[in-house]
DNA sequence: GCTGAAAGGCCCGGGCA
DNA sequence: TGCCCGGGCCTTTCAGC
């Protein structure tokens, strides 16, 4: 991928609804340049999609945290991502190294609905959990340099 | 906020881009009426903005990590996230409840460049860092329930 | 707040350099 | 590849209810 490829895709990044007309204007093509571009990056996945921005806290979604979980038994299978993908509080799920499996995202409407959460993701994957509390984000979401 | 409302951000949160033409089918609603709303949940600052999803690995960044940051100096003032800003490697900085004072989500093309921007935040900030590296990312930025 | 229509702009093919 | 062009769709606005 080249230095036009970057700059559409970081464009992209930071205003996913940027029209094709002011995409060829920053990149100086022809639209249908653009237009090629953008459909050729999506086709190989560099691109996987389009998404809005929420404000977590007018969705009414106001608590944010990070659950590390570990498992109870560690000879079992470790299927948790596939356990837990029903339950939608869970933003993402990353496996880490360290001393813990994954860390999730979680987005919660309450403390309440937390330790709710909580209890049904120790349930469903059999796993010990570890909490962080987010108490305010400064920013997130950032379109990379590249 | 109600229930088309809350039907109209889930579907964007899903695709971005989808016409106001495919919202008005999903909605039940006519075109114009759609419209009306996206934009006011635009003003509202519901729906901050769009962003494109990206294969992170395509573009070039294949290391994820989570950066825990404390002060050195526990009287200092706290302007770590203003600090850090200018670093374009970390996508999220997130305030935290718990030991550390901070979680930074950052994004690096080599384990050599992790080291590099873990030596410019620890300089940048006057922080101990503790870095979390992830393996793999089962999923990520799903759109909530509501 | 919703509807419907109308104008303008944009998307997105095909064809050619 | 990149550019030009044309048909069709989408966006956006404006009365009218």
């Amino acid at each position: 991928m080249e230095d036009i490829d970057r700059q559409i895709v970081v464009l992209l990044a930071g205003d996913g609804r940027m029209s094709f007309t002011d995409l060829a204007r920053e990149t100086g093509l022809s639209v249908s340049a653009v237009h090629q571009r953008v459909r050729r990056l999506q086709k190989r996945g560099v691109i996987k999609g389009y998404s809005a921005v929420l404000d977590h806290e007018a969705v009414g979604l106001p608590l944010t945290a990070f659950v590390s979980i570990k498992p109870i038994d560690p000879a079992a299978p470790d299927d948790a991502p596939e356990k837990l993908a029903h339950l939608d509080e869970i933003e993402a799920c990353h496996s880490v190294a360290g001393e813990e499996s994954y860390i999730l995202k979680v987005r919660v409407t309450s403390p309440g609905a937390l330790e709710e959460l909580l209890q049904q993701i120790r349930a469903a994957a059999n796993v010990s959990t570890r909490t962080t509390v987010v108490l305010s984000t400064p920013y997130e979401g950032r379109p990379p340099r590249l």
